[in-house]
DNA sequence: TTGTAAGCGTTATCAC
DNA sequence: GTGATAACGCTTACAA
């Protein structure tokens, strides 16, 4: 059943040994960049290979203060944003030597804890992905303070204590408002996601601003307690059958909820996309891509910003551009 | 920018002086079952509060040869399955006390790789999820004898070294081809994953062999090079255009291959389902419950196979009827 | 290029 | 209930 090595796992002293050098010559072969001879190295691989050596991480972190490894905080599994971004996420740090710890913060009140498991594991970084923890919380949490270093991707913060790796969310918001104005759209409804923080709050309160900045017109919207299609889907079927006025486009914070709505419209009202209602999302997940969605949206450059963040774990990153990332508009049939 | 905690961590040696007493005392505030009086205890855990000290499981783990830790393999990301399975095993491991490492495994040849890197980390266990990894490559694997525990998820193995947490992938099928029989289906098309390992030709052969047993008739298949709907939709496609009888059911290996295959019907060939061709999945994705799917496909108790994870890890488990789980048939409008 | 000494912060085990 | 000793396997400095 469970593969209980017989013999305890070999050491550097025992391939030491065995080789007849010093356990630190063993330490060098297996470092990169260590001044020892070739001829040392291949003894020292070789009687590695036989003896199924390799170097215990763990005491290298306890020893080095470096782990190497990176904690990721998610707590929105519905959103299949999210597993782009941890696919990209995971495979970028591996290739750049970091693991990926995955911690599902069940909810806003877990965060704080999950951010304190983290920091016992002396994580070179805790990245949070999506995590509904507001900037108060983030102060206040003991977990936070224990973390190297604290990193929100691809969402904005105002915490001067936390680095934040995202687009500029305004000019993303912007692009995207002006572009529904220039396409003729007059009544749009914005379908937001949970309104529980700031940085929630931005991608609304842009477009809102915006728009009544060139139209002179308030806006109504649909708040959807969680990122999560089928919550979407009832929320916005919900309020076109109670609201008078019915949108000729739904501007939506993100994919996940734009594929709810536009579900809704299809199969509560028989209404088609774009000629009834049309819509928008953002983050241009691969469902906005099938033909069924043909979603207009907003794409941000996950591969680049999964880059700096390497650049910020290696200390490298200029720090001043990390939240200004601009991505691009795609557009397709839905608006 | 970043939180570097000005003063060093505070250790237990830290709290042990502030409060008085020694280390060991410290260490046993923090264990739950420690013989330690409430008085000291509470001493200890006001100290440490004040201190900001959390014991450090790096060290932790070092010393007592548990790590607590779990490694999960996966390099299936296309598949939203994968993202529920992902969202169940961190929230119950984590509920267990275990954390999550989480490992993109690129392809096939970078499998053994991973491994290494988990048992360097000194997982209690690696998890292996869709994996494509034959039973060879694992027996060399194996072979550096590294991994305290080797487990597949979801998956079959013969390999006599590993743990296979699954359900009874025969017997599901089984109801599976009976129900599309009791249908009155009379020329399935299976839609096949990639046809790499014995694992992956379980279910196909399953259904092939039961079906032919049944109506004595062979039986066509196509077969996708990955669980991705993209690659899904082109296949069908593909095989819908160039072969001369059309099925009336496309029988398909999991539901990221039922969806793709459902939305080619749909967009390329202007059919409906069922009424022109029905299909059916395996797995019930969130996805398979939408109104456009409404796919009839088999439930597998994930739940349930996680909590048998975590009895395996615990030592308690029953191994017998590790992979004997069974699910259910969902009926929905798709078949 | 190679070796030595002194940690890193815990836990296991035994004594008191 | 509490304290002490010896690991755990590596890295950092420095010496040879």
């Amino acid at each position: 059943m469970s593969i209980d090595p017989k013999t305890a796992m070999a050491t550097a002293d025992d391939v030491a040994k065995l080789v007849g050098v010093s356990r630190w010559t063993v330490n060098r072969a297996f470092k990169p960049n260590a001044s020892i001879s070739p001829k040392s190295r291949a003894k020292v691989m070789a009687a590695a290979e036989e003896l199924g050596y390799a170097p215990d991480l763990l005491a290298a972190s306890l020893a080095s203060d470096r782990s190497n490894l990176v904690a990721l905080l998610i707590d929105d599994f519905a959103n299949p944003h999210k597993l782009q971004i941890i696919e990209q996420l995971t495979r970028i740090l591996r290739g750049h030597g970091w693991d990926t710890l995955l911690v599902n913060t069940l909810n806003a009140a877990d965060a704080p804890s999950a951010l304190l498991t983290a920091s016992q594991r002396r994580v070179d970084a805790a990245v949070l992905i999506g995590v509904q923890f507001n900037d108060q919380e983030l102060e206040s949490a003991l977990g936070a303070r224990r973390v190297r270093k604290l990193i929100l991707f691809a969402r904005q913060s105002e915490n001067p204590n936390t680095i934040s790796i995202c687009c500029d969310d305004q000019a993303a918001m912007t692009t995207l408002t002006d572009y529904v104005g220039e396409q003729g759209y007059t009544r749009p409804l914005f379908v937001a996601g949970p309104q529980t923080t700031s940085a929630h709050l931005l991608r609304k309160e842009t477009f809102v601003s915006r728009w009544q900045q060139v139209h002179a017109q308030q806006l109504p919207f649909v708040a959807v307690p969680a990122y999560d299609p089928q919550l979407s889907y009832q929320a916005v079927a919900d309020h076109l059958r109670t609201d008078g006025e019915r949108p000729d486009i739904l501007v939506c914070e993100n994919d996940a909820l734009a594929m709810g709505a536009m579900d809704a419209l299809r199969f509560e009202f028989n209404l088609r996309t774009p000629d009834d209602i049309a819509v928008i999302g953002f983050d241009d997940v691969p469902q906005a891509a099938t033909p069924q969605y043909q979603l207009t949206t907003y794409r941000q450059p996950i591969a680049e910003m999964v880059n700096a963040l390497v650049d910020v774990l290696k200390g490298t990153a200029d720090m001043e551009t990390l939240n200004q990332f601009s991505g691009q508009l795609v557009v397709r049939a839905s608006a």
